[in-house]
DNA sequence: TTCGTATTTGCGGTTTTTTGCCTAATTTAA
DNA sequence: TTAAATTAGGCAAAAAACCGCAAATACGAA
């Protein structure tokens, strides 16, 4: 096995797992502990991962909690300003949560007459802010890590709706493995959204594009509009243009 | 488990719960006390928490969240701890809204095993940071005066809970009116939820006893304990023990 | 192809880091 | 005040990282 390709598996592992163990490396490709450690340090050095005692993990997986707060919020408000401008009075609107949908709700013009559906209390709570918007919160066990309802039941509440817009918060978006997120339930949330919906838009920093998670939510061909903090023009945007998104 | 990953992870328990126990924390990771307080000691230094005696508080908690805000805040702890006191595990809950309740939420015992149900979208998200407790929220509509979710299906969800208990903060009680409201949508979910439960219980600052409102949500009969700041023997709850009602 | 050079890899020994356990000291709660 | 819980510091074992070197491998040029 070649050095490069080393290190393609390893990237294409992290993405997959968030994490991975130098051990597990070396015993799943069956080269020394010194090798995969010294791949480690060169992917490292050229910021492609983190190296920690052990092992590594992904980029995305460590800036998650740690500076995404403070030093994002431009750029959220950037996306909350573009996504506002395509809401419309009179619409129906499903939302997720996230921090990028509660930007979003917090930019929305305050007379605005939309009804929004959201399975995130942070975000309904957001939404109620609003004098003029009604707000329907979906039902059903909450979801601690994510503060959203999911189960059946709010599956179903959403199953029986017909919504203009979908708009969700990405985790990951990739090219070629589409929509993805890591919690079984969410993404069960985030598919019936997608159904239920005449039009659906993926908001988030470009930080989570061209990176996978564990399950798929959608297929590309499933999403009409991508917003990010960048210019529409950007390069790191075309191949989603070219799959057929319309960037904003 | 990584050390980094640890680390993480108790950064977002921290986001999440606002604070932590090294107890809890090694439990649940599966390793020593020795290892978590040398974590919480490296992100202290860090300035990512707060490290307390016994475990860490998130450093957001203490600046932007005021608790002193909260009208009544020791007249609501007293009730808080009184109504946790009759909670046992494996019990289903239905609750309102209001602070109090919000006060019982954080004053619930950490490892306590319940399933709550609610309308309430701060309660919902108070009642979630506790790790082993079921938060289902209850959907509908949602009424910007009081945040909770009112309407036809939130009452017909509702019905259809077989709950142990009803804790319901009191906006006003009355030895001859009973307990009401004025909000019409409002006193629907509340008469719904004591239908729905074996026993009620009202809680509230004694500030509210004696007052009417409108409408009407229910007898005192319909009601089985009152919690108040007030000793149970004091003379402005005879009247009320004289209806039949418990006090604490 | 074959050769020479540069890179890559594995190995042994050493150093550093991490972790759990122990005991003494400190803090907290009753 | 006492009893229980929490913390601090020292210690040792295990794991991981580091270092230098020699063998193996890849790659370009003849």
């Amino acid at each position: 096995m070649l050095k490069k390709e080393r290190q393609e598996f390893i990237l294409h592992q992290l993405n997959l797992h968030n994490k991975i163990l130098c051990a597990d490396l070396s015993n799943k490709m069956g080269v020394s502990d010194d090798t995969i450690r010294r791949d480690l340090q060169e992917l490292a050095q050229e910021d492609k991962l983190i190296k920690v005692h052990g092992g590594a993990l992904s980029k995305s997986f460590h800036t998650a909690f740690d500076r995404k707060m403070v030093y994002n919020l431009e750029d959220k408000n950037i996306i909350a300003q573009k996504t506002a401008a395509l809401v419309q009075s009179g619409m129906y609107i499903l939302t997720s949560g996230g921090t990028s949908i509660l930007e979003f709700a917090k930019s929305l013009d305050t007379n605005l007459n939309a009804t929004f559906f959201t399975c995130s209390l942070n975000a309904a709570i957001e939404f109620a802010h609003h004098p003029s918007i009604e707000v329907v919160m979906i039902g059903d066990k909450v979801s601690k890590d994510s503060m959203l309802t999911t189960g059946a039941s709010a599956v179903q509440t959403i199953e029986s709706i017909q919504a203009d817009l979908c708009i969700l918060g990405i985790n990951s978006l990739d090219t070629q493995f589409g929509l993805s997120e890591n919690d079984w339930e969410v993404v069960q949330i985030k598919k019936a959204m997608i159904k239920a919906s005449k039009k659906t838009i993926c908001i988030g920093i470009s930080e989570k594009l061209n990176s996978q998670q564990k399950i798929k939510v959608a297929n590309l061909d499933e999403i009409d509009i991508l917003i990010t903090e960048l210019d529409p023009n950007d390069p790191t945007l075309l191949p989603f243009k070219h799959k057929g998104l319309t960037i904003y």
